[in-house]
Formats: C-alpha cells, sequence, structure tokens
DNA sequence: AAAATTAGATACATGAGTGTAGCTAATACT
DNA sequence: AGTATTAGCTACACTCATGTATCTAATTTT
C-alpha cells in the first residue's frame, strides 16, 4: 500500500476549510434539498466518519461554512458623487450575490425545508453590521448631508436597487453589465428620492 | 380482501389532475431537489407504476402539471385610476406568486438542476400572452392614454413593482399587505413615471 | 522516543428511492 | 355478455445515502 497517502493529512484549520470550501461548492452544484454527507466528503476528499464527527447532517455543515464567512464588504461612500455610488453599491451587492457565501444563502432561502434555518444571528454574522441593504448605506450618507430629503428614504426606496437586481439575477441568471446597474440607478433609485431626469437640480 | 377498493379507481382525466395537484402540492413541501415518485404517488394516492406509464420522472410530472395550468390573470385597467389599477396588479402579481403553479415555477427557477428545464414555450403558456409583467400592462395602458410620458416606461421601470413585491416575498415568506402594495406604488412606481409626490399633477 | 490525538479507511446494517415485471380487478367499450 | 384497457397492487434487484463501529496510520504533543 504505497501510495495511499500522496497528499499529506490535513489537520484543524485546513481541514475545517477545505471542508467549508466543499459544501459551498457542493451546495451551488446540487442546490439544498440534494445536499449529502456523501457529496460534501467526496468533494473535500475527506471521509463521511471525520464529517460526523464534527457535524450531524449537511445543512449544519453547511450553516457552519456561512457563519465562518468574512462579512459582506460594506459600500464606502465618497463625498460627491450619489450616482456612482449607487451603482458601485450595486455591483458589490452583485458580486456577494455570485459569491459561493451569497449563493448559499440563496439556497438556503428558497428551499422550503431550510429557510427557517437562516436565524438572525446568522443572517447578522454574514453581513456583519451593515444597516441595511447595500445601497442604504449610500443613500443614507447623502441625505445626511442634504442631498435629498431624509423622509424619501424609506423602507421601500432602500429597497428597490436590489430587488431590480435580484429580479435580474433570477430571471435570467446571469449579472447585470455595468450599464444595465447604472439604468436601475437613474430611472428607479434617484426619480424615488426625487432626484430624477425632471427633478430640480440640486 | 374486502376493502381495497372503497374509492372507485381514477381514469383519464380525473386520474391526472388528481397526479398533477398532488406534485404540485408535494414540490412545494419538499423543494424540486427532495421530489420523488414515491413521495408524488403517496400524495395522489396512486402506485409508481402509474406514474412511470405516462412521465419518466418527478420533473416531468411537474412540468406537465404546470403545462396544465390555467394561464394566469391578466390585469384590465380601468380608464381613469392609475394608482388603484396598479395596486390591483400588483396583487394579481402576489396571488399569483403564491398559487401552487407560481410557486412550483419559482421552485423550479431556484433549483440549480432544473432551471434550465424551464422552457420558453412552457412559461409562455403559463403566463399566455401577457405582453409583460403585471404591472406593465398598467402602464403602458396608461401611458398610451397621454398620462406620462411613454418613453419613461423602460424594462427597469416596468419591473420595479414585481421586482420589489419579488424581494418582499422573498425576504419574509409572507405577502406584502395591501399598504405595503400601495407604499410600492406610491414611493417607487409613480415617481420613476414622473408622478411622484413632487411631481406636477396631470 | 513514547504517548496522545485524530484523519483516513473499511465494513456493516438499514432505509429510501428507482425502475421494472407480472398479475388481478375494475371499468369502459363493443 | 364478452372483450379491451388500464388502475392498482405486489415483488424484485439494484443504487445511493445514512449512521455507526472499528481499525490503522499519520501527525502532534509530551
Amino acid at each position: 500500500m504505497g501510495d495511499h497517502s500522496a497528499r499529506p493529512r490535513r489537520r484543524g484549520e485546513e481541514l475545517i476549510k477545505a471542508i467549508h470550501d466543499a459544501v459551498l461548492e457542493e451546495v451551488l452544484e446540487v442546490g439544498v434539498g440534494r445536499l449529502t454527507m456523501d457529496g460534501i466528503g467526496r468533494r473535500a476528499a475527506t471521509p463521511r466518519t471525520t464529517l460526523y464527527r464534527r457535524w450531524s447532517d449537511p445543512v449544519e455543515v453547511l450553516l457552519d461554512a456561512l457563519h465562518h464567512q468574512h462579512p459582506v464588504e460594506e459600500p464606502t461612500p465618497g463625498a460627491d458623487d450619489l450616482h456612482g455610488d449607487l451603482v458601485h453599491a450595486l455591483r458589490l451587492m452583485v458580486e456577494w450575490a455570485l459569491s459561493p457565501a451569497g449563493r448559499a444563502v440563496a439556497a438556503i432561502l428558497t428551499d422550503p425545508r431550510s429557510a427557517a434555518l437562516m436565524s438572525e444571528a446568522l443572517f447578522e454574522r454574514v453581513f456583519a453590521d451593515r444597516g441595511g441593504t447595500f445601497t442604504r448605506t449610500v443613500l443614507r450618507y447623502y441625505a445626511d448631508r442634504g442631498c435629498f430629503p431624509a423622509e424619501l428614504l424609506t423602507p421601500v426606496v432602500a429597497d428597490i436597487g436590489e430587488a431590480l437586481v435580484t429580479k435580474r439575477l433570477i430571471d435570467t441568471g446571469a449579472p447585470p453589465t455595468d450599464e444595465e446597474l447604472a439604468a436601475i440607478v437613474e430611472q428607479a433609485i434617484l426619480p424615488a428620492i426625487g432626484l430624477g431626469p425632471r427633478a430640480p437640480r440640486p
């Protein structure tokens, strides 16, 4: 039995990371409903006994992997470019949505047997202290500086950008182009805060 | 062996309908990834042999069931109530989204192994000749009557209402209230077509 | 070096689901 | 009534996944 340890054994964090990466990949390919210990083990090149020593079922592996993701990057508004900052925030959202963690969260939220497992704590852990949607951070920053009346920043308005991006991702499965993101900003978000094409110039 | 035919045998359309109903219910409970012939058969109180005589796998049963759904009700705009007609259109969308067919379509679209099976023909079959989103029909009708400039009715604008409703359904799992639908119309759709609170009155 | 830990490997029993074959009984058609 | 069709039933062989037990070898710790 000469070659059964071609690669050194992984231990501790290295092993855990490999398993976390594996479950995030596996769920993208098969969805939550078809996630198995066998599938995760195969992808991580680790036996099920190793998985069962730590986790009792595949969804637990998945939630643990999400728990250990780095928090999502938060938009950092500049000084004077509402349009650009909104496009950038939406681009961050798209990047996150297409990340392994983002896709895994989406898979859980759309699985009838798992959505309830997405606890508030885990959600906050993934998103850290973001204070709401990607675009909300930007919008609040500019409202605070008087670019538009703060009372226009309602929950509906804060959701517009991400809602449109989400729907685009669902409808086409493809990421919106930068032109499409700009169109969302100009045609939907800015009019809602009174800065549409017919609005008085600030 | 006295009671093995307590209920008469179903044949033809009656049997098919029972199976269609069963698969639409089953997919709501378990999702596409866990859909099985066994599960459908149990729910329809019919053996798998009966299913296999007609269909080769559970997703085929599901797609066939969708194929035989009645087309979605289309909004019928009135003469002079843009706001009301938009709220009504969104309510129709919510009703459809929460219907067995609507939920089944959503389940397919969000399953990594099934989305590609939602062919264009089936999509059109489910939605009949709707000419676009629920709200687009209403918006086009009123643009044609000069209530707002037709060039503002872009693909982004046509999508705003349904995008926000979709996101709400995903985020909370619950249908939006009528107040929430009205807020979507007033805070997002109307501003985008130049009829927001700061717009000139038509 | 010895001891401790555990990753990796193997085996097993069980259950769920698949797909098929064959049969009988119920129902429709002639 | 006789014939044809097929729903419903049972059985089977097979695959995959589950969860567990046990063991050895690799690696870390003492």
